[in-house]
DNA sequence: ATAATCCCTATTGACTTGATAGAGATTTAG
DNA sequence: CTAAATCTCTATCAAGTCAATAGGGATTAT
């Protein structure tokens, strides 16, 4: 299961993805439309902005706006930094390789085989999903 | 990433398919072959036993066997009992379904689509890999 | 009977999660 | 230049989960 950040996360990029601006949007105006508790998404928002995201602009007229293209910002790529590896293992991640501490051997696990696999296909379908596709959904069923 | 729980579960399970024996095997003998806190153990085959995954015999020659042939217990049938539902959200989960709390509307969320594609996928792959062939892996790779 | 086994409940410490508080740093408008 | 609005940072909290342990109780083959 993702946890309760990435789901805020994923909701309020989509937000901003919806809108479409260029000029930065408020943390309050996420947080009250998409009823978001405000502290926290400051906080999420903040390590959206550290992996490149998100980027903000301080001051009187500040806010956040998407770090890049919203086409080029995959479910897979806020997930990674919401709730860590996708991988159901940590020798079965891409992105964050390290050995099972019990593990015997590696190359011969055959639960490790298995797992990798289940990577594979999560990966493949989080990674070509992006918040461009999802706003277009939203566009298409008419909930914009 | 699966529980430490789920990687005893599926390791003891192995442990058994590989042998393949009709008579049924003591948790001390699990425990100790595949280097598993022998108490820890013992609630987690009693979870698997109560599913009907493992059966057990109680008393002086007591022991625990696979429920049914190995080829019938998928590596999702043990992990959906060790970590609960393999989907990333309650409202993708097929066999624990659940509206998300704070859900607008289900049919038109675009973060639901994406992680029911991944949903699908993970379970298509988990549900095809069972004790069986992981055994088999094991045979071929020499590693028994 | 007795010894070996599974069965059950309770407890523990470490860690994670979701959320909140309060002050500091930066920028724009007037 | 000052004030107000914003993001930035650190600290804290309660509740929950995870991994592991302990100590008996129930059952059964010999």
């Amino acid at each position: 299961m993702i946890s309760q950040k990435a789901r805020y996360a994923l909701r309020a990029l989509l937000y901003l993805a919806a809108r479409g601006d260029v000029t930065p949007v408020q943390i309050s105006e996420i947080a009250e439309s998409e009823k978001i508790p405000r502290k926290f998404l400051e906080a999420i928002l903040l390590e959206l902005k550290k992996t490149g995201i998100v980027r903000s602009h301080r001051g009187r007229a500040g806010g956040y706006a998407l770090g890049r293209p919203a086409k080029d910002i995959s479910f897979a790529d806020v997930l990674r930094v919401t709730d860590g590896p996708l991988a159901l293992s940590p020798c079965v991640s891409v992105m964050a390789y390290r050995k099972c501490d019990d593990c015997f051997e590696e190359t011969v696990c055959a639960i490790r085989k298995a797992l990798l696999a289940a990577r594979d296909a999560t990966a493949q379908i989080l990674e070509s999903r992006n918040l461009a596709t999802a706003a277009q959904q939203l566009r298409r069923s008419g909930a914009l």
